[in-house]
DNA sequence: AGAGTTGGTAACTAAAAGAGACCATACCTC
DNA sequence: GAGGTATGGTCTCTTTTAGTTACCAACTCT
């Protein structure tokens, strides 16, 4: 079990040592990587929380900021803006006094849910797993020391 | 189809939003978020390619510094470290000379391959509609202005 | 002897994240 | 009508992080 790297690969890992395979054929230009374009969203620290407080309702610029808590009007605005521009995201402005804008997940922003909530729900199972190997690694460097 | 999100919530939908109104009524705590701890890292600009690249594997520094082409010492050794110390890799100095130290993945280092994949694979699928929403909303940033 | 290979580190620079003050508009209270 | 509140931002400044380049020690090959 601990060893399923050992012959029998599983279907994952081949399938990923294909990927890159072919990213290696076609010379990977970074620029141009689907991959690197969608990781840079979910990797920074604010469009997935952003993405998990739109999945259930479309809600105002004020109400994320509240929602979200630790993040800066600034930071929000700039990452929805981003959101919207790659069309996970759709930004409504209501006419009135004062402004009122909502934004909403598009049905792209609703299709990514399933993947994220996938590396979410591992995430969570395993961290554990983590801490404890961060732990043990902190303190070898310790002893080192 | 196009309006997924109203009434009948898929069940991706409803398991987002619970856990949005879970990390409500926790607080939470950034810094203790697991999903920002593994996001951080999947996020980063080399830690999937560098995991993607050990899939198959294991490989030498060099050899992944080959591998991935435009990374440099620096960010590998970094990148390797990080991953090192949250259990998902592993390294072993064979006290030779010149020395040889090859990296491989953990069991969980694997395990993270499978939701990883499924996003990688959702981004490949869904890249042209990403790259066409961008262009729309550049051109439309440029009407405006 | 000189060049190449190994797996890094140290010092520096460019880019991005983040905090905080500010703004126009209109409402509501005193 | 002065003062406070709310809205959805932007502007400026500082701190943090990403990334580049040069260098190192030890050994082998020519």
């Amino acid at each position: 079990m601990t060893k399923a790297h050992e012959g029998n690969l599983p279907a994952v890992t081949e399938e990923m040592s294909q990927r890159f395979d072919a990213w290696q054929e076609a010379g990977f230009d970074a620029a141009n990587c689907p991959v690197r374009d969608v990781l840079d969203r979910v990797g920074d620290k604010w469009s997935v929380l952003i993405l998990t407080a739109l999945a259930e309702e479309p809600k105002r610029f004020s109400a994320l900021n509240r929602a979200v808590g630790d993040i800066s009007k600034r930071m929000l605005t700039q990452t929805l803006r981003t959101l919207q521009r790659d069309g996970l995201v759709d930004r409504t402005v209501y006419p009135t006094t004062p402004p009122t804008v909502d934004y909403r997940l598009t049905e792209l922003g609703h299709s990514v849910l399933e993947p994220l909530s996938a590396l979410i729900a591992w995430a969570e199972t395993r961290h554990d797993d983590i801490r404890a190997a961060r732990n043990a690694f902190d303190e070898d460097e310790a002893v080192a020391a």
